[in-house]
Order: structure tokens, then sequence, then C-alpha cells
RNA sequence: GGACAGGUGGCCGAGUGGUUGAAGGCGUCGGUCUCGAAAACCGAUAUACCGGCAACGGUAUCGAGGGUUCGAAUCCCUCCCUGUCCGCCA
């Protein structure tokens, strides 16, 4: 959400800034619509002022035994063209927000211009593609070739029996991977960077959704369930919003908070996408990271947030390369994204398997979250980030091709043995 | 799901139609006192928006949204949430 304020200074550069993302102009029929509301805002407050001015005097006259009736017609005259004006007033508001709700983000300045992911920059890259001595095999091929009829430990068969497709049923070593996975992601986030560990709701409100940009824009993108309320399409959103309609104390930040959660999308846009295996999948699960800092050190949380999703892959012996996102790739609350893509071999290729964004105020306006300053009066807008720290479907999928033998068994990443109980090699 | 009781400022809590943005207390901040601290005393202490260069003025907000009224924290309706009891249940 964006601050009508700043769109009336520099209109001109409110534009600009927009068109890098692609998006056409529109302050020019936002300030129309705002001069218009505050012109009848204005308006209706001086007849409020009125009416109220009044209504006491004929509270003061009725004490002392005055007459009133002369008072009180000039009171219901003003209601008449109160209503008119409370009407007009709303309805300008509301067309203003509903407008105003569906602007994204303005990129941040160092988010280089560009259309799609073509244009996304490399930052960094960390560790070496293994060279194979054989040809290595995609993560379902592996998965399918664990276990055997109902004991598949990969089984996207039942999965679409039981739910339809985009479905995973993991079984036995891969389900304890899963698990063993999320728990490392939780150990190293809670007990070497200071994130406290959430388990919060995996169905929210509308006005949850709206805070962190989901709604109304992307309501087609996510599950409604039959009492009105929506299954969450990342722990950013509860996250995120825990801190909606608050006003937090300076000396309380920053906020670091991750969770391990399920995430539902629909995918509606990603028909054909990735149809094979469990990289877009219906249901998955994620640790996410959310951040929520004074305005002054988001960018360096940025940075921080990132790294802490690197170390995952770090500590796993996974290959990745960090992308700097250009203003076409990137979501609509976020202002500046890195995403991080992991080395998959049996795809030949690197694939996102975190996305850290620095949202800026933007969900903060959205949820009203601000903060109270140490010294000096009034409040100002937090700051909110959110990363994947990771999504654990996909470090699965890493795992399994980063780590995969010639004869299709799996070996367990020395991180993660202790989680697996010991275990060294699925097979 | 049923019955009852509630939802007031950072917290507790008064307030059942009139000059109440809201008594009182606690907390917090500033000051007096003190070598310093505590105590005591004095003062300050919500948010958003509109108008104004500013000083300042105004409007709204007592869970949310409607309604009644000249005027609503106070009366009416709907919804949400909390508590207690009952039912059910992981």
């Amino acid at each position: 959400m964006h601050d009508l304020k700043s769109i009336r200074d520099d209109a001109a550069a409110f534009d600009q800034a927009l068109s890098r993302r692609g998006v056409a102009p529109v302050s020019a029929e936002i300030l129309d619509l705002d001069t218009k509301r505050r012109a009848a805002q204005t308006e209706l407050q001086e007849l409020l002022a009125l009416r109220n001015e009044r209504s006491k005097a004929i509270g003061m006259a009725r004490g002392k035994g005055l007459p009133v009736e002369a008072l009180m017609a000039e009171v219901a005259s003003i209601k008449d063209r109160v209503a008119g004006l409370e009407v007009s007033e709303r309805e300008l508001g509301d067309v203003l927000e509903t407008k105003l709700a569906a602007i994204p983000n303005l990129p941040d300045p160092s988010t280089p211009e560009g259309k799609d992911e073509h244009d996304n920059v490399l930052v960094r890259s960390w560790g070496e593609p293994a060279k194979l001595s054989f040809t290595p095999k995609q993560h379902f091929e592996l998965g399918e070739g664990l276990g055997q009829g109902v004991g598949s430990l990969m089984d996207f068969g039942r999965a679409a029996k039981l739910a339809g497709a985009r479905f995973t049923v993991l079984k036995g070593p891969l389900a304890r991977l899963e698990r063993a996975l999320a728990a490392f992601m939780l150990d190293l986030h809670t007990g070497e960077f200071g994130y406290t560990e959430v388990v919060p709701p995996a169905l929210v409100n509308d006005q949850t959704m709206f805070g962190t940009g989901q709604l109304p824009k992307f309501a087609d993108d996510q599950f409604k369930t039959t009492d009105g309320r929506w299954l969450i399409p990342t722990a950013e959103v509860p996250l995120t919003n825990l801190t909606a309609d608050e006003i937090i104390e300076e000396k309380d930040l920053p906020l670091r908070w991750t969770a391990y959660t399920p995430c539902f999308r629909m995918e509606a846009g990603a028909a054909g996408r990735d149809t094979r295996g469990m990289i877009r999948q219906h249901q998955f699960s994620k640790v996410e990271m959310v951040s929520v800092v004074h305005p002054d050190l988001s960018e360096a949380e940025h940075e921080r947030m990132t790294h802490c999703a690197e170390a995952v892959l770090q500590r796993l012996g996974l290959p990745y390369r960090v992308m700097l996102l250009c203003t076409g790739d990137m979501g609509f609350g976020a202002r500046k994204t890195y995403d991080i893509e992991v080395w998959l071999p049996g795809q030949g290729t690197y694939r996102e398997i975190s996305s850290c964004s620095n949202c800026g105020e933007f969900q903060a306006r959205r949820m009203k979250t601000r903060l109270r300053p140490k010294e000096g009066k009034g409040t100002r807008f937090v700051h909110t980030l959110n990363g994947s720290g990771l999504a654990v479907g996909r470090t699965m999928v890493a795992v399994l091709e980063n780590y995969q033998q010639e004869d299709g068994s799996i070996r367990v990443p020395d991180a993660l043995i202790p989680y697996m109980g010991g275990l060294e090699r699925i097979r």
C-alpha cells in the first residue's frame, strides 16, 4: 500500500518507479480521486463541527430551560447534507482504496530493470556442481525407484488417487527426510541466527491475506475454505501479520520469527509447468523466516536473512547461486528480492529454493504496523522482510539429486545423519 | 453446537443519552527534593485524517458494521471475539 502523501509530493517519481515494473502511470487518476475525496471530507467535517456545536447548545439550553426549537430545526437541516456527503466521501474513499490496494510495491533503486527471469542478475555462487561418472537421474526417477508397490517411498500415483495432480505421498526414510530437513533448518535458525520458532494458524482470514498482499489481487492463486478463510500460501502471511494493528516499541525490534508450515497454492497459472515430480505442488512444506525491523535497518536485515538461508545449503553441501531479481520477476509486495537457486544435477540446472524479499513499509501500511521511536514524537511504519529458509520439498529434491549414487541409492548428508536416526544411506 | 456473562486508553477500571477523548489508579517520561537512590510532591503521557507556513483549529475512533436521536461509550439490530457451564472431540 502506498502513501498518498508521497504520491502527492512527487507524482512523476511515483509513476517513473512504477514504469520500471512495467506498470502504466496511475498517479493522475489517484490524485484526482484524492482531491475529490479530501474536498468532500473537509466539507463534511465542517458540517459535523457545526452540528456538534449546535447539539451541545441544545443540551445547554435545555439545562437552562430555554427554547430549543430553532436550534433543532437548524441541526435537522444540516443532517440531510451530512448524509449525502458521508456517502460520497465513503464511495470516493472506497474507490481510492481499491485502486491503491492493487498497485505493487515500488522497486528499490538497486533492483535491476528487466522483463522476466532472464534479466535477473547473478550476485554470487557457492559450491561446484559435482562431476559425476554416470548420468544423473531426476529426483522423481530416484524417488520412484525406492520401494515397491504400495511401499513406494515417493508415490505420485497414490497421491493422485487421494487428492489429484500436484500432490505427493512420501513414506519411510523419505518421509523422515522431510522431517529431518525441517528440524535441521529450524534448529539452525533458532539456535544460531536468533529466530524465534512459531507455530501459526494455517488458515487465516481476509484481513490477514490483505495485510501481506495476497488479497485482493491474487485471490485466484489461493485456496478458500467454505467458511470464508484461506489456506496460507506461505507462513509469511501469519508470521508477518502477527504485528498487524500494533504499535511496537523501538526497543522491542527487530522481531525475527521462523515457522515450519504446510503451504497451499492453486498454481493456477502454471499449467503444463513442472508437471512431473515434486517441484511444483498444491501442498508443500516450508521453513519460513520473517523479520520486522526499524526502517533504517531493513537493507542490512535483508542481506542477513539471505545469508541465513544460504547457510542451510552450505551445511547440506548443496551448490547454489544467488540471483538479484529484476523488476519484472519480483513479487507484488517486494522492493528487492534475492532468489537462491540450488543446483539440480538431474535437471542439469539451477532451480529456485528460496526467495528473500525486503518489502519496506509496503506491508506495514496495509497491516497498520507501526513503531514508536525511542526519541521524538509520533510513529513510523516498520519494514518487513520474508524469506524461505528453505522450501523443504525442493530441498529434498536437491538432496536426492546431489547425493544420488550410481545404484540409485541416496547418501544422507552429514548434517542430517543425526536427524535421520543415524541412517547414512537411503536405498 | 446450546445457555448465560462480557468486550472502554500501554495495563487495571469508572462511566446507561448531553459541554466525556473519556474519572480514578498503575505504568512510562520530565521536574522538585537528595551526595546518589527510594519515597513523597508537581507536571506530561492515544491514534489516524482534514485545514493551516506555523501557532493552532477541526473530524473520527470506547470489539466491527449498521440503525434510532438535535446529540450515542451509553438505546436497538447483525457479526466477531473472550469467559463460564453443557454437549462433542484430536
